[in-house]
DNA sequence: CCCGTCCGTTGAATCGATTCAAGCACATGG
DNA sequence: CCATGTGCTTGAATCGATTCAACGGACGGG
């Protein structure tokens, strides 16, 4: 059961030190003693302690991704790109679902800060950076995700939420809507609360051009269906032409609670609907959903790309920002 | 930057055996002995090093959770209700994705097994299980996730998937289908041949009914695009009325196929189809689609469950199998 | 007043890999 | 033949938390 260096130096008939040499400087070991290492690593079945080798080290050659949602495709994606390039570096990437929760948030941080993991990437729940600061204290730097962190001395790899709301909104009055409506929350949330923004910017450009805003608890198909049938009434009664979804997955809950039911309402004839992240579910919906797209696995690969700049600089380098811009795939939910 | 026992017990003015007591047994410790040693753990910031305290240990408070798919909604879901266990036995567990790749399972393991972590919960990409059994060799107890382990000696949680199969196929016939197709692959992977199985048996059970097989390479919204571009023809031609989709991914795929493009197809009147897992964009598909639906957090939570018995009794403890039955959650894409 | 308990506390030993100053053997040049 | 390298290898010290045999003091019984 325990198979140390110890045993395979005896067994190779070599010394503790040489061992670690052969596994990580094999360079400098004559190949005949590497052979031989290998030899009774091989038989004996050993694989390093990976406790120890980072008890050593200070730190370990993790990464921890925390996300607001990994039911949210989007966020798998994002950490499929990490995961890819975190792999290049001979890193791995641990996943943690905050499902925006504060109070998850903290305990994931906790685990990872006593892990000593090589950095953090997260996607915040709240603006409070606080924890993360702590965290920089003691050595692990950290990455924001989907959020931008101008101020703050944190690099952050985001998209232009603020613009992608705008694009949403100007798609629908392009297309010749005015009474608008935004769906999303809770408003706490950046990302939300940046689109929400850019909904309202473009709408105020555009005269007699209306937006009214429907909070959500959660970004859920079911809070969606929801708020698409609080919305249904007004469809009719108050004329609401279009609706800026904050994301996906409440579009798509949007869309079913108008098609369904008694009363249908016609899409794109009577309302628009438009949603963000582009999931695949938007373009196999009912009517397909037009959407704003990020670059979603680049968000991931670009922000382990960050954390390793900062773990490198010794956390002395400059933050980094980096922004992509996103954007409209146009489907039948907003033309004919 | 190094915060370590010694300096929480210099300052609290106690031995560092002392502090250990009074983060793991502060029963054997007075009251107020308590109390110095956590105010000079909140003075100097002190946070306990995982990989120190795991060295010592031998095995680490985390559980690692290798599933075949993130992208897949089903998988979440059993990870959501692993984590929420895990949670309870002051454990966390770390989310690692294979996407059906024996060689990113490979790599997981091998990354697992040096983090010696307490426990691995997995959803095996093959029917090979000499790695697994490596790891148990080495004191690090493994349970199958929705996978039935039958002859081996690892405990298993899982759903009945002969049974889900049949049930699928079952309801078709009930509803007055003869000629039926099984979208799924690849066959490898137990989960989908066991489906398929069970569809097969039902189909025997009538005189007349037939059953025909549809490979695909992976579990997909578009894969099952494809499919169902494949079904078309054969749909009008050779009378295929009933599909039965082995995940519901290939089910949106094939739905999205059938109903748009040329010459779109009837549903429920024309053909009949079933998915499987029944995830929520299921129920919000353009047709609502009937959907074997499994017990998702309940699986994960009762791995946990397991794993953690198996941690317990020292490997020495009967393996135990638990299956859940599945059941048929019926909607518009089968019945009017 | 002495002895045995019990409670609280101590600190050296331990886990396993890495590091690095020191050592060894052999070769090369003067 | 000695001095100086050069190329490999050695093994004790180290990282930080936990464990456990041992210890000191207080207390009660005899």
């Amino acid at each position: 059961m325990a198979v140390s260096v110890r045993e395979v130096a005896a067994r190779a008939g070599v010394s503790v030190g040489t061992v670690s040499n052969v596994l990580n400087r094999p360079e400098h070991v004559k190949p005949d003693t590497v052979d031989r290492v290998h030899a009774a690593i091989e038989e004996l079945g050993y694989v390093p302690n990976g406790a120890a080798r980072q008890l050593r080290a200070g730190r370990s050659r993790s990464l921890a991704l925390v996300v607001l949602d990994v039911g949210n495709p989007f966020f798998t994606d994002v950490a499929r790109g990490a995961e890819a390039r975190a792999a290049e570096a001979g890193m791995t990437v641990f996943l943690a679902n905050s499902d925006e929760s504060p109070e998850r948030e903290a305990m994931h941080l906790e685990i990872f800060e006593q892990q000593r993991v090589g950095g953090v990437l997260i996607s915040p729940v709240e603006e409070d950076l606080t924890r993360l600061e702590a965290l920089r204290a003691r050595g692990i730097p950290a990455v924001l995700v989907d959020r931008e962190a101008g101020a703050s001395a944190f690099s952050s790899v985001s998209v232009d939420d603020v613009a992608g709301g705008a694009l949403a909104a100007r798609h629908l009055l392009d297309t010749g809507r005015r009474r608008l409506a935004f769906v999303g929350g809770p408003l706490r949330i950046r990302q939300v609360s940046d689109r929400f923004k850019g909904a309202s910017a473009a709408v105020a450009d555009v005269s007699e051009a209306t937006l009214q805003l429907f909070g959500t608890d959660e970004m859920s198909l079911d809070e969606g269906r929801r708020a698409g049938e609080a919305l249904k009434p007004l469809i009719r009664d108050t004329g609401i032409d279009g609706i800026v979804a904050a994301n996906d997955l409440l579009a798509i809950g949007i869309q079913r609670a108008l098609l369904f039911g008694p009363d249908p309402i016609r899409m794109p004839a009577e309302v628009g609907l438009v949603g963000y992240d582009d999931i695949s579910f938007a373009a196999s919906a009912v009517v397909p959903i037009t959407s704003v797209r990020q670059p979603r696995e680049l968000i991931g690969s670009t922000a382990v790309e960050l954390i390793l700049e900062a773990a490198d600089g010794d956390g002395a380098g400059e933050p980094r920002h980096v922004v992509f811009e996103p954007s409209l795939v146009v489907r039948a939910s907003t033309v004919a």
